[in-house]
DNA sequence: TGAGAATACGAGTAGTCGCTCGTGTTTGTC
DNA sequence: GACAAACACGAGCGACTACTCGTATTCTCA
């Protein structure tokens, strides 16, 4: 009889990934598209806990058995989840950034360049803050989404390298935390509002309430 | 045949919550103190959805069975975790806050009257985070800790009206939120940072960031 | 002291969820 | 056209979880 270990589902992953799988063809690509698209608008509507394989793989308009071509398990789609974001928000930023006019821009400027992309794609994005905006993940969702934490507290340090260059070490990585954690609070808050002077009144309190604590910061 | 309806497990409440059920004797007025402990503590080693009403029912003491001749379901015992925290908060706050004193002191220690107890009830109710510090709740939940939220909004709101007379409506509203926000976002790193200087300075960082928004919002 | 109420037990039930497996279809390659 | 690899299906498996039920014990109080 020959023995047939291996032959069971092997799964891809993202390029460059180290993970080995199966060649996908376009069409194969099409559907971890597909499938991820189909998470984050599952994730949107619930949390990652709640949303089950099989909405993900029905919302995608496929059968279980096909996600699990894909995809191992449910956290390997919130981390290709996470890596679509990470490059998403790269683009937005890179957009709406420009390091060297922000050199002489003032802090409320600065604030205003940073916030308002990141709050449009979390409009867009409504799936992002079930794999963002969590105090406490399950251990297995934190290792997938620690990339795009470190990269998010990357370039939010970097910013505030540049913009208070006296801040350095431990108190600038403790003032990028608490930066970070001030925008996780409102970014649900800001999202839930309903568009109009609601919303708006919400997003001019995240600037006065990052503006205050940053400009105390150097004080 | 004798039909017996209304004799499955009827369940008790807390008094004073409409629900009718059967006479406590003191031994069942233990035990669900018990259990509502052990829920906590189980409820602050993963968190609401994790944890598992047999886990708790272990974890108690008791078996399974127990468990439900006292709540009628992992929401209610939620439920009474909120409210006893509710009833402990309020023991901790009236010690530290003399509301006539508050109204000479400055913003800053105002801050740190309030904001000391809150760290220490943290602290020593691990389990307090997993129905509080939450952006997304499953919807049974919000509903059970929602009593729990409106009293602590309604202390801050109380808190703040008197110490800024000029914010009122919308604005005072908002500011109580974004006030809260911020605390639960910090909440969780502070506690889980590591007694001594790492701590404190987090403990440090939160109070810098509620005064400086505090201070500006009344700019 | 005895009857009914409250408490206690824990194996068991129904339902859910992540995931598998046997099988069939499409696509790329020669 | 033949063959293998990739893609697709969906019933259903195994594990788990909230909760039940039949039964046994303890308490209360007349």
């Amino acid at each position: 009889m020959t023995e047939s270990r291996e032959v069971t589902t092997d799964h891809a992953a993202a390029p460059g990934h180290g993970r080995v799988g199966p060649k996908r063809q376009e069409r194969g690509q099409r559907r971890m598209a597909q499938i991820v698209s189909a998470a984050a608008e599952v994730f949107a509507e619930s949390s990652y806990e709640a949303a089950t394989t099989n909405a993900i793989a029905k919302r995608a308009g496929i059968s279980p058995g096909s996600l699990y071509q894909f995809f191992a398990n449910k956290d390997e789609i919130a981390r290709a989840l996470a890596e679509r974001y990470v490059a998403e928000l790269g683009v937005a930023q890179a957009k709406a950034l420009d390091l060297e006019k922000l050199r002489t821009a003032s802090l409320e400027e600065t604030l205003a360049a940073v916030i308002a992309p990141l709050i449009e794609f979390n409009l867009a994005n409504r799936g992002f803050k079930a794999l963002f905006a969590r105090p406490d993940m399950p251990p297995s969702l934190t290792e997938a989404v620690a990339p795009l934490h470190a990269t998010l507290t990357e370039r939010v340090k970097a910013l505030l390298a540049m913009r208070f260059p006296q801040l350095a070490g431990d108190a600038l990585d403790r003032t990028v935390t608490v930066a970070i954690q001030i925008v996780r609070a409102m970014m649900p808050l800001i999202v839930a509002a309903e568009e109009g002077p609601e919303r708006d009144a919400l997003v001019a309190e995240l600037h006065r309430a990052l503006h205050a604590y940053l400009s105390d910061v150097v004080r």
